[in-house]
DNA sequence: CGGTCTCTTGACGGAGTTCAAAGCTAGTGG
DNA sequence: CCACTAGCTTTGAACTCCGTCAAGAGACCG
């Protein structure tokens, strides 16, 4: 639980009481590697902060092709957004790439939190905010950059979580082909 | 200022008193064709909501190319939400494609009303979380959809907004050259 | 061991770009 | 109201990036 209140002072300040009153909400769950927090179809009700493990947030097109949108690693949050806020089905998959256990909060208890302690208002709409920002930062990355470009970059800004991912995972996340990734880390490597 | 009150009210529910205090704090400005309200380098200031005319926001690359993130017309909300909130300088251009009227307000005014108005807390989470569920079906279309695709869904969800832009504007939109698409107009007018 | 999953490699194909040239449109000034 | 210009759109040919398909070599786990 300690994870979760330092995530949360970083981003608002808040008093003690407030804070005790906010985490009570949330309970933990154990997810084994290659378990599903959500499939595709269904209404996700909950949100969640990773305390540990790693989980992968993706989108299966119609030609069955897998796009993930983030990866979730300990102190990143993690929901489908749309389909919480909306309470419309999903169509994203979250799935744990590792043994992971998080923090789950259910919609009607966030709504509770949302009309008996302001603050948390403020709390999200600085973390939608920052969200936000970094997507808008991966959009334009996406349409300026190749894909060795955008490889390099991931390599450098998350060198750490690289070595948890397959080549797989790394290349769905960057919009190409395992194939092509391959070819990529062949042409580097000869490079240097 | 009319548009302003049903577009917040569209959001959430606030008192008379409330809702006349913040709009109280916009001001109208004129934005001539080809101005821009925002320069890459500069910190942005404002936020702003469309009553006439059309933006586009865009950022340029190292190669000179421009990716448009989004374009905003009547009733639409428009800012560089990442160099506002954390005031540091800005990666975007916004431009004005036509003559146009924005409703203005300031970084110190919106803090004013995050202190003094709590709904208005409320107000931006929820705008906030719209429109980044808005980009992440963009991201996704992006990833998983090629340009002709993207095209005619741009077409039909957008007809009444595609007439007001230029081809050279609808493709930095798509992430694809102006040549192209014109490739694609031709196909598709040849195919039906 | 045996089976499944991952990573690599090569040949080929297609989506989208680049460069250049020509026609088209629309605004502007005389 | 016409002429001029600047920007927009189209077209064609060569080229690049990345995907597809297929096969083989490791690596991991029961």
């Amino acid at each position: 639980m300690i994870e979760l209140r330092n995530n949360i002072s970083n981003h608002i300040s808040i008093s003690e009481k407030d804070m005790e009153k906010f985490c009570g909400l949330f309970k933990a769950v154990q997810i084994k590697k290659k378990k599903f927090l959500l499939r595709e179809g269904e209404v996700c009700r909950f949100e969640g902060f990773v305390t540990r493990g790693l989980f992968r947030v993706y989108h299966v097109d119609q030609n069955g092709f897998e796009q993930i949108l983030y990866f979730a690693k300990e102190n990143w949050w993690i929901t489908d957004i749309d389909s919480f806020t909306n309470q419309s089905s999903s169509r994203l998959f979250i799935e744990a790439l590792e043994d992971s256990e998080v923090l789950i909060i259910n919609r009607g208890d966030k709504d509770y939190a949302y009309e008996h302690i302001p603050k948390i208002e403020r709390l999200f709409r600085i973390m939608t905010q920052k969200t936000h920002v970094a997507l808008q930062r991966r959009m334009i990355d996406n349409l300026s950059k190749n894909a060795e470009q955008r490889y390099m970059e991931f390599m450098e800004k998350q060198p750490q979580l690289i070595q948890r991912l397959s080549n797989i995972q790394i290349a769905a996340y960057l919009g190409i082909t395992n194939v092509f990734l391959s070819n990529i880390r062949k042409k580097i490597s000869l490079g240097s």
